[in-house]
DNA sequence: CTATATACGTAGCCTGGCTACATGTAGCCA
DNA sequence: TGGCTACATGTAGCCAGGCTACGTATATAG
């Protein structure tokens, strides 16, 4: 996929990736390679920061937790980050619906 | 429509419209406007540039014509300006999918 | 003769994802 | 025992590319 044009869409799927469950920020990334088909494949660099912004964004809330002696921060969404999410899926249908409409026919 | 959203799929919008004739830059935008129902609403300090980018990247070709005293850069698409929007094309379909398919379920 | 629409163009900002690091643990295998 | 790989988190700074804010000029309507 082309550089750049996740750009404005990343924090839709960290949202959605956590729509219903529990992650830890490696987890996440193996997530959405998972879901993709292995077309996604995001760097630590822009993983990590995007969690601590949703977080300070009050979109997620985090807790430390030990597994095997590996310390993990666990992500979940908050009330306002499944809202988000909410208002990120229908601003993706809108952009869809405006870029395929031009490309479209 | 959420900023940054565009972030590399100017050229696909750039080339769409171009697809089958030959428009000018304040057309271009006009056009843009038309077929997004009113979302998309280009400034010229992003059009511009960018359709002389493409010029130089070979895909677009320009010639001034003057109507009713104005001059107009008028552009259309080169041969391979035609591929590349094919191009482009399928780049759009694998990008939605992927995004799409994270968000969607 | 002023305002608005038409028309083209550039310099420089700004944002946000990415590159390249740094740090540390657990488990396997030779 | 030592080294390699997978697991796991994090930051500093780069960089691309769309956007802001300009500057320029003509035609037309009021």
């Amino acid at each position: 996929m082309k550089a750049d044009t996740l750009r404005g869409h990343l924090d839709a799927l960290l949202l959605a990736v956590l729509d219903g469950r529990k992650l830890h920020g490696y987890a996440i990334i193996e997530a959405l390679q998972l879901r993709s088909d292995g077309a996604l494949d995001l760097p630590t660099g822009t993983v990590y920061p995007a969690l601590r912004r949703l977080e300070r964004a009050g979109w997620l809330a985090s807790e430390w937790d030990v597994v095997s002696g590996r310390k993990r921060r666990t992500y979940r969404l908050t009330r306002s980050g499944e809202q988000a999410l909410a208002a990120e899926r229908t601003e993706w249908r809108e952009f869809t619906t405006v870029i395929g409409g031009v490309l479209g026919a």
